[in-house]
DNA sequence: TGATTAATTTACAATATTGACAATAAACGA
DNA sequence: TCGTTTATTGTCAATATTGTAAATTAATCA
C-alpha cells in the first residue's frame, strides 16, 4: 500500500556520485552540496537516505570496499580458459574503457586513512588480495617457477598497474602507457 | 631602518604546512585555518604573506614543483661513482627517512589536475624526468643494453617506486616492501 | 476516492570558511 | 628617543557548509 521505495536506487546513485566527488575533490573536499548536485538531487535527500556526514562517510568506505572487491572478482572471473595472462595484461593496460576514477577514489582514501579507521585494513586486504589473484595467474601460466618469484613479479606488476591508473588524470601520451605494460611484460619474462 | 623581513622564511614554513596538510586533506580540504595551524601562526598572516587562496593555491603549485625538481636532483647528484645503482634501489626503497606527505601530496595534485591548468604539465614532466634519469643510471650501469629496453626498465621502477610511497600511509608490511623492491630489481636483471 | 507510506521540497539555525581591513607590537637605524 | 617599516593580532562581514525539522507531493492499494 505505500509508495514503492527507492532507498537502494538512490542510496547507488548517492554513493556514486560521492565516488566522483571524492576522485575529484577528496574526501573532506567533497561537500554535501557537490554530492547531491552530481546526483542531481536535493541536498535533504542525502540525509534522508544516508543519514548525516559521519554515516554517509561510513557506508561510502563500505560500499567503495565491496566495489572494489566486486570488480577483482569480475575481472578475473572473466579470464578465458586459455590466453588468460594476455587477457589479464590487455585488460589492465588497455586504454578501451577507462575509468581513472577508480585510482582517483583509492589515492584519496588512502590520504585520509589516518583519520577514517576502517580504510587502512580495507584497502591493504584489497592489495594483498589483488596481488595474490594476479600471482595465482602468474603460476598457472608457468607451473614450473616457484611461488616465491610468482609473487615479487605479481607485486610489480600490480604495482605498475595501479601507478599508470593513478595517473591517467594527467592524460600521458600513449608511448609512455606503453612502456608501463612493456615493464609489466618484463616481470613475467624469465620465470 | 624597516624591521628585517621574514617574508622569505613565513613562505616557506606556509607553504610547507601547507603541504602536510594537503597531503592529509586533499587541496580543497585544505583550509586556511588549517594551514595557519599546521605553520603555527595565525591566519591572517597567510594572507599578508601569500595573498588570498587563489594566489596561494598558484604559489603552492608552483613551489611543490620546484620542491620536485630539486629532490629530484638531489637524489642523483648524491649518488657515488661507484655502485650508483645500489645505492639508487636503496635509497628509493629504503626506509629509513621516509616522508610519505610528498608522494601524497603528488596524488592529491593529480587529482585536482583537471581544475587548476598548470599542474599536469608540471606533473608530467617531473615523471619523465625522473624515468629519464633512471634510464640515464641503468644504461650507465648496462652500457651494452638498448636504450629502449632501459627506458622501459626504467619506466617500471619508476611506476613501482611511486606505487609503494603511495601506499606508505597504509603502513604496509615490511614482506610487502620487500616484495616491491625486488620486482623493481627484477626489472635490472636480464638486459 | 481515501488511507498510508515514502519521496521530495522548503525553511531555518548553527557552524565553518574566507575576505578584508584596522589596530597594535616589534625591530631597526638615525 | 623617534620615525619607518614590517610582523602580528583583532575584528567584522559575506559566504559556504552542515544539521534538522516541518510541510508538501507522489505513488500504491483497499
Amino acid at each position: 500500500m505505500p509508495r514503492p521505495s527507492l532507498k537502494d536506487t538512490r542510496t547507488d546513485e548517492i554513493l556514486e556520485a560521492f565516488m566522483r566527488c571524492v576522485a575529484r575533490y577528496g574526501l573532506d573536499g567533497s561537500t554535501l552540496e557537490r554530492i547531491s548536485e552530481e546526483a542531481g538531487i536535493g541536498r535533504p535527500l542525502l540525509r534522508h537516505y544516508l543519514g548525516n556526514r559521519e554515516q554517509m562517510v561510513a557506508q561510502f568506505i563500505d560500499y567503495v570496499t565491496r566495489k572494489f572487491d566486486g570488480m577483482t572478482t569480475e575481472l578475473f572471473d572473466a579470464l578465458p580458459e586459455t590466453n588468460r595472462m594476455d587477457v589479464l595484461i590487455g585488460a589492465l593496460f588497455g586504454r578501451e574503457d577507462y575509468q581513472p576514477d577508480n585510482a582517483a577514489v583509492f589515492q584519496a582514501m588512502v590520504a585520509a586513512s589516518d583519520r577514517y579507521p576502517g580504510i587502512r585494513a580495507s584497502l591493504l586486504k584489497f592489495i594483498t588480495g589483488f596481488e595474490e589473484r594476479v600471482a595465482g595467474e602468474i603460476q598457472r601460466q608457468k607451473p614450473q617457477a616457484d611461488a616465491g618469484s610468482c609473487a615479487i613479479a605479481a607485486s610489480g606488476l600490480t604495482a605498475i598497474y595501479f601507478n599508470t591508473a593513478a595517473i591517467m588524470p594527467l592524460k600521458p601520451e600513449n608511448h609512455w602507457q606503453n612502456r608501463q605494460r612493456q615493464a609489466a611484460q618484463r616481470l613475467l619474462e624469465n620465470l
